[in-house]
DNA sequence: CTTGCCGTTGTAACGGTGTTACCTAACCTG
DNA sequence: CAGGTTAGGTAACACCGTTACAACGGCAAG
């Protein structure tokens, strides 16, 4: 029995610390930005010393992985919660928005979430998931809907290739002069391309969102 | 005259500092890629101690604004050597095309071009004449088109924004199940979605490239 | 109670980075 | 020849990620 609260002691301590670590993470992110982030700024807020972040993560890129699975879970999280209609199209084009309304709010988490870092080629496995979740959501759709192009993957592809490039451009160019309905027009013309037209209810979908 | 060429002489030494440290910038950027980029290596491989390298180009992102701007200058005449025909549609789709596929050949400028650095908001001079000219060309050409969004400047931008995204998404993750005919699909598919498709020739654009 | 073990934490250092203060040497201008 | 401007090098500063090493803690076994 002492044991077993040993271990779990032990156990939620480590918790602690953790939590601590990557929520002094996280603030700092956000405060400072991708690029200014620093161990010893870490160091100095979050009242550990540098060789326990390295206990706890290993890595500088293991402590934003472990920032980024959690990250990717709300990601994941917020797509889940859209709602879900009759329309197959209007589903993806919901789960689309959502998409980029989570990248335009969050730049500097959809940056981290991304972009790879350097010599990391491998995404972390939340990452994939997530973007199985929206392509399986895709495929799914697809296949009871009506599609244009040959395959349900390149489809969706198109779309994610699309999204990314709709977060990632205004992320980079943030005071551009990004047309205000850029994100609905752009999506809707390439699911207008990507649907066949001559069916039941294109016409009758949201036309001014 | 003593003195012009004086004035030349002194031009041209600079000049071939320059383009010695530009040079041996790029051959490294190519060997070991942005992240792994660094004056000391610069230093060991060009000839020149780092403090010419800050009185040629003031600052590390000074030299590699330098070497944007050469990137951005070949960039703009690879997409102005796009040959046009008659049709506007598949000028632009030409257009397009040779933009991702220059992203695609050249990843590392690819990221160096269109990658904010930290504290850089504004982009260089030239990024916004790459940018303008293909929006203009793009504007240019939906007007003597038939548009079906609103005005040419979403159309502009929403093209501009699958581009990047094209480049952006395979360039972050090179390894992945990419669908082979992800880029003529998808700049089909969204053209498709911009243009009426009730005019004289919709159907009989390429449909298989 | 003592001994030893293991996990946690801190001190101090190593190698590498961008950057710059300072000095030297060459050159044209007066 | 003096003087100022310019190119270039030496050596250092401050910061970065990372880690060897030591010290402290509590638990299990002798």
């Amino acid at each position: 029995m002492s044991s077993e609260t040993h271990e779990q002691r032990r156990e939620a301590q480590r918790d602690i610390a953790r939590r601590a670590i990557l929520d002094a993470t996280e603030e700092i992110l956000l405060e400072v930005g991708y690029d200014d982030f620093s161990i010893r700024r870490l160091v100095e807020r979050c009242g550990y010393a540098a060789p326990s972040i390295y206990h706890y993560f290993g890595d500088k890129d293991g402590l934003l992985d472990a920032l980024i699975e959690e990250r990717f879970a709300k990601l994941i999280a917020q797509l889940k919660r859209v709602p879900r209609g009759p329309d197959p199209v209007a589903n993806i084009r919901g789960l689309a928005l959502s998409f980029v309304r989570f990248g335009l709010k969050n730049p500097t988490h959809f940056r981290l979430l991304f972009t790879p870092r350097a010599g990391d080629e491998i995404p972390p496995p939340s990452g994939e998931e997530a973007r199985k979740y929206i392509e399986a959501t895709l495929v799914a759709l697809w296949e009871s809907g009506r599609l244009r192009t040959g395959d349900a993957q390149t489809a969706g592809q198109a779309l994610h290739v699309l999204c990314q490039g709709l977060v990632w451009s205004r992320i980079s160019r943030p005071q551009g002069d990004w047309s205000k309905t850029l994100t609905e027009d752009s999506i809707d013309a390439l699911l207008r391309g990507l649907v066949a037209p001559d069916d039941t209810a294109t016409r009758s979908q949201g036309e001014k969102s």
